[in-house]
DNA sequence: TGTACATCAGTGAACGCGCGTTCACTGATGTAC
DNA sequence: TGTACATCAGTGAACGCGCGTTCACTGATGTAC
């Protein structure tokens, strides 16, 4: 058959908002061609008229996480919502238990780091991004400074959430969360 | 052939150790059976003679990682190292460029949260025990406070070293390393 | 002391299975005349 | 306007390969007599 203008874009972005979450739900290596084609409604031939490699769906998917991520934050700030609030809802129990449209890092981190070049470098810029908008939120003359200081933040944000993850006991979870919470905030308010 | 007394525990101990940096170079999914056992010098089939399942291997070897790892912070602070020195070690180039023997919590957590619940509490209690240890060196009349305090330099730690070695470019690696270092500090100073 | 046998850590081929990838084919719609 | 053909997103079987796991077998050494 041949489909309506505009219907391979459609399904390009069904394959990758699947691939995004499960690559973020099972992890990069663990999740599979098959699977993530079955899951956005079709079969596994039809992935390689809109990628040429897992690798390249890996760096798309990964793409797309990571604008998502920065859209919300946008949409968040634009909303009012200060750095407070930004890490309060991070380090929330929705955020802990929903890896899958959750942050990209957090469910990716040490896998990303063993990815060929081009996805590392898509992080790379992806990261920048993110950091440099919480940066903006914080209250200092120097942006270099800020940008130390906001990347310090995340990275305890991220490590925090992943370790709340990992431990099976809940009630140690939530207390990793809330420890997490006021040491961010400690870092946000004190002078660099 | 009948092997020498004690041979067993000997080739068990090889196979974890072996398998303990394959995990934390390749990921948990990404590594596979028979490359840790030719890589241990023995063949695939040996390997049921000595653990039940991969599962099984996975939670033993991570708890070998984490005694490793809790075994080398307690002679580094016998040595006489302090909480800085210890921040400033973790967030190292070397560090970063030797995950495979390097924290087991920073090569592989988020594959740690999808493992099976066994798995996942031998994590919770070497991550207790690492993080006490920590705790232990922070200037606090509050126990409790001082394990919070702990968990979240801990969570900065990992988070920054993931962030290092994800990034491709180096000089922005070690740019994360030194802000990790200084908001680390930052935390381990102030007042709780 | 010498010999026959039991032990059991390790071998290596094979199992079924799912992986990423390829490819001949399908068939509804757009286009040409 | 009606008909023949071209297009191309998607199908589904098949490719070679490596996975985790099983199992009949090996053979050097310890033990029994």
């Amino acid at each position: 058959m041949r489909y309506e203008k505009g219907q391979k874009t459609t399904t390009r972005r069904q394959i990758l908002e699947t691939a995004s979450r499960y690559f973020r739900r099972e992890g990069i290596s663990a999740a599979g061609i098959a699977g993530i084609m079955g899951a956005a409604g079709l079969t596994n031939g039809a992935f390689y008229t809109h990628f040429e490699s897992k690798e390249d769906l890996v760096r798309e998917a990964l793409v797309d996480a990571l604008r998502s991520q920065q859209l919300r934050l946008e949409d968040d700030l634009r909303e009012g919502l200060n750095l407070e609030g930004v890490i309060r809802g991070y380090l929330s129990p929705d955020h802990l238990k929903a890896p899958e449209i959750g942050c990209p890092s957090a469910a990716m981190l040490p896998e990303i780091a063993r990815q060929p070049e081009p996805t590392r470098e898509a992080y790379e810029q992806g990261l920048g991004r993110y950091v440099s908008l919480l940066a903006s939120q914080l209250e200092s003359t120097d942006s270099a400074a800020a940008h130390r200081r906001a990347t310090a933040i995340f990275a305890l944000m991220v490590g925090t959430l992943e370790f709340a993850r990992a431990v099976p006991d809940t009630a140690q979870a939530e207390k990793i969360l809330v420890g997490g919470i006021d040491a961010a905030l400690l870092l946000a308010n004190a002078r660099a």
